[in-house]
DNA sequence: AGTGAAATATATAGACC
DNA sequence: GGTCTATATATTTCACT
């Protein structure tokens, strides 16, 4: 059921539900030029093929408490595939890391860390973080404001 | 219309369409304990209220050809507030620009920047983010892979 | 692969507690 | 703020092109 490439018709769908992932499926398909039954079956394919990996409600954090975000810039002592792995094992067990991405270069990973205030934080860096396996040094920044949300890619019309 | 803190059920309301955006309010309603009714009205003032700010689909970004994500740490010259605010509104511009974040400390912010190839990312930096109003130093790292992906904040049973 | 109509399910408004 | 009922929409299936 995987199609090779994605046409016109697929891309407008693509770009309306990243834009907003509740429209309805009358709305997709009359943005992307077509009846509801195809549009939906191509959805549908969209989401089995793994293309979209998901729908999420992006919920202000500070409403529910955590008025703390920070970027941690993560070096390790060994980049062997195991290493990093194990690394990765650790935080995905973490829930105040919500992000976490793979560099090339001196830092190995950076990561999205909420908190509920300045000391639960503290508490995650030096209980959690800094004596993961492996962990050479981590540079914490925290953040003052989200300058630009754009969530996803750029769809060309 | 303001509700001054949330609920246990609004909680559990956030928490599902956190985990799937697309999530029936029948089904929403179920998980809260609660009448499709009384939570249609609930999530309509989540919204109204911007606790929901929206509702996105999570693109691969693979599938549109963009192979390359990569982390930009920016550093300015100059950390007056009319320079931030120089500095943003010209990546507000920037579509390969996704996300941007105001940080404290050495490094002022921190970019997800794609773009289909090596070769246009690096026409994106010398042409559009290096040659930025206030920029001193620009560090790039390259995504190699995507560790961790819980979008959004915890949210407490 | 798309259309149009029919069936099923859901969203939404209203009356009431 | 909640439930129950009724109606309007949307989703989904199906026969057909």
């Amino acid at each position: 059921m995987s199609r090779g490439r994605l046409d016109e018709i697929d891309r407008r769908i693509l770009a309306s539900l990243q834009e907003n992932g509740r429209m309805t499926n009358v709305e997709v398909a009359e943005r992307a030029g077509i009846t509801a039954p195809p549009c939906l079956r191509r959805v549908r394919a969209l989401e089995e093929s793994g293309i979209i990996r998901g729908y999420h409600a992006d919920v202000d954090p500070a409403a529910l408490g955590y008025t703390i975000t920070v970027f941690a810039l993560v070096s390790l002592k060994s980049q062997a595939e195991d290493d990093l792995q194990a690394f990765e094992q650790h935080i995905a067990k973490l829930p105040e890391v919500r992000e976490c991405f793979m560099l090339n270069g001196e830092i190995d990973f950076v990561l999205r860390v909420v908190a509920q205030d300045l000391q639960s934080f503290q508490r995650f860096l030096t209980s959690n973080l800094t004596p993961a396996p492996n962990v050479a040094s981590v540079k914490t920044s925290l953040v003052i404001r989200k300058s630009k949300n754009d969530p996803g890619v750029p769809i060309p019309a």
